[in-house]
RNA sequence: GGAGACGUCGCAUAGUCUGGUCUAGUGCGCCACCCUGCUAAGGUGGUAACGGGGCAACCCGUUCGCGGGUUCAAAUCCCGCCGUCUCCGCCA
């Protein structure tokens, strides 16, 4: 939810972020009147409301005919008071519908829609094949023949876009995923592993329950959703609390499942695991002060890019454009590896600024000299599984074996290639 | 799944039976000042969040898990929900 006196104070900042995104802008007007009708009516049932509990207290001190004569007044003010506190409630109600589909003020991402994203970076050659004299395969051709995945399978238990990973591969994501944990904890995150199953309000005050509601797993029996990812979980973590973020921001380095229904995707990426239902993810969040917000995103883009170069991928770093942005996010930086069988780059992390955004919907604040203020939340990837397929098929070699990068080698017991099976 | 107990301003607790003096008391913690020659003790005062109004001092409102209801008036009575704990049952 953005801030309502930002709205106020500076309407055009908040439509020209809705016209960057390519959102309406008179939602912002809308709002704008929703808050004054607001503010009206909460005026009038709040003298109303003082009037009825200054006389309720000479009811009480009241006897006899004076205490008749009272109670008739009171009674009358009572009816009113109910009104008007319906009609402040409703009001109320009202703005918060408006508010509640205005995304996140956009902070420095170029304006446009997907295509439009600024390449800040580029890291790595590709390697070039031709010259090494052979074609790069797949990361299902290599994956199967290293005894690694199993789509076929995956699809027999659980239908389309699930897999298995076998062997070496279930060993693969487990060493990914530690070294990034590793990672983590190197650079002062607590590692949490996070319940994947959330109640609506959560999933709601996360901004996953907008327009892209389509890609979420709904319980409807137990009314709890599948999360998408762990920020959903650490999002909600310190939920109506006030922190104390004196000594720098608060940071968790979530491990857990992810489930995305895909449901826009038909079609696209259905080979292999590149795109599937389910996956594991290592990802970081971070409580801090707005001021110091901006900062904490370049540092997560670090983290990433250092994440990157323990596996030795070729990659290139985009500033994502406006209207491609979540919904909490104000700006998003997105690390994309070289995948050499399709020749284009494949999304590996993604790091957002959700500013105070996902926190004002949380309640999430912290406490300054002047009193208390809502804090800003980032996110960012530091591993998943579909991470295995740009390691795959990177670092294969013309006999289908595949070269183990440095920094996974104490995670797979000092395993410097892995061998096809048949 | 069944039964019971509980949910109060950072923490602990009083208040709920018997609705109004609760503007929610007290202790601990924390902050400021005072006293005191010393890593102590004591004294005084202060110490929730949110919203609205105001240049400001300040004023008003909301919040006693959440949502409804009864009533002139609800922390207090009624209903529903959520959560925690204990016991029982069932399952891993």
């Amino acid at each position: 939810m953005i801030d309502i006196r930002l709205l106020r104070d500076n309407p055009d900042t908040v439509r020209a972020s809705q016209q960057a995104r390519g959102e309406d802008p008179a939602l912002v007007d809308a709002a704008l009147d929703a808050d004054a009708r607001r503010r009206s009516s909460l005026a009038e049932f709040e003298s109303l409301r003082a009037e009825q509990k200054a006389l309720g207290k000479e009811v009480a001190r009241a006897v006899g005919d004076e205490k008749a004569a009272l109670l008739a007044r009171t009674k009358k003010l009572a009816g009113q008071v109910k009104e008007h506190q319906a009609a402040a409630h409703e009001a109320e109600a009202e703005l918060d519908e408006l508010l509640y589909r205005i995304p996140n003020v956009i902070e420095g991402a170029p304006p446009g829609s997907e295509e439009d994203f600024l390449t800040l970076k580029s890291v790595g050659t590709p390697r070039d094949f031709a010259a090494e004299g052979f074609a790069p395969r797949d990361h299902l051709d290599l994956g199967e023949e290293l005894g690694a995945i199993d789509t076929a399978r995956g699809a027999k238990v659980s239908g389309s876009r699930f897999y298995f990973l076998t062997g070496v591969g279930a060993r693969l994501e487990l060493a990914l995923l530690n070294a990034a944990t590793d990672l983590a904890l190197a650079a002062g995150f607590t590692p949490m592993i996070t319940p994947t199953l959330v109640t609506p309000e959560t999933m709601r005050g996360t901004g996953f329950l907008g327009a892209h509601a389509d890609e979420i797993y709904r319980l409807e029996r137990d009314d709890l959703y599948l999360v998408g990812t762990s920020e959903v979980a650490l999002a909600g973590y310190h939920g109506d609390e006030i922190l104390d973020l004196s000594g720098g921001p608060k940071r968790y380095a979530g491990w857990s499942a992810c489930y995305r229904r895909e449901a826009g995707s038909h079609g696209k990426d259905v080979r292999g695991i590149i795109r599937v239902h389910q996956f594991h993810k290592v990802e970081m969040f971070s409580y801090c002060s707005v001021d110091d917000a901006a900062a904490e995103h370049e540092r997560m883009l670090g983290w990433e890019e250092a994440m990157l170069a323990k596996v030795e991928l070729p990659y290139r770093v985009i500033d994502t454009a406006a209207g491609d942005l979540g919904t909490s996010a104000a700006r998003k930086f997105d690390c994309e590896a070289w995948l050499p069988s399709q020749e284009r780059f494949l999304e590996l992390t993604s790091t957002s600024n959700c500013t105070t955004f996902q926190a004002r919907r949380m309640n999430v604040r912290e406490r300054t000299e002047g009193g208390t203020r809502t804090v800003a939340t980032l996110n960012g990837t530091l591993g998943t599984t579909r991470w295995i397929v740009a390691i795959l098929e990177n670092h294969q070699q013309a006999d289908g074996s595949v070269r183990v990068p440095e920094g996974l080698r104490p995670y797979l017991g000092g395993l410097e290639v892995l061998e096809p099976v048949r």
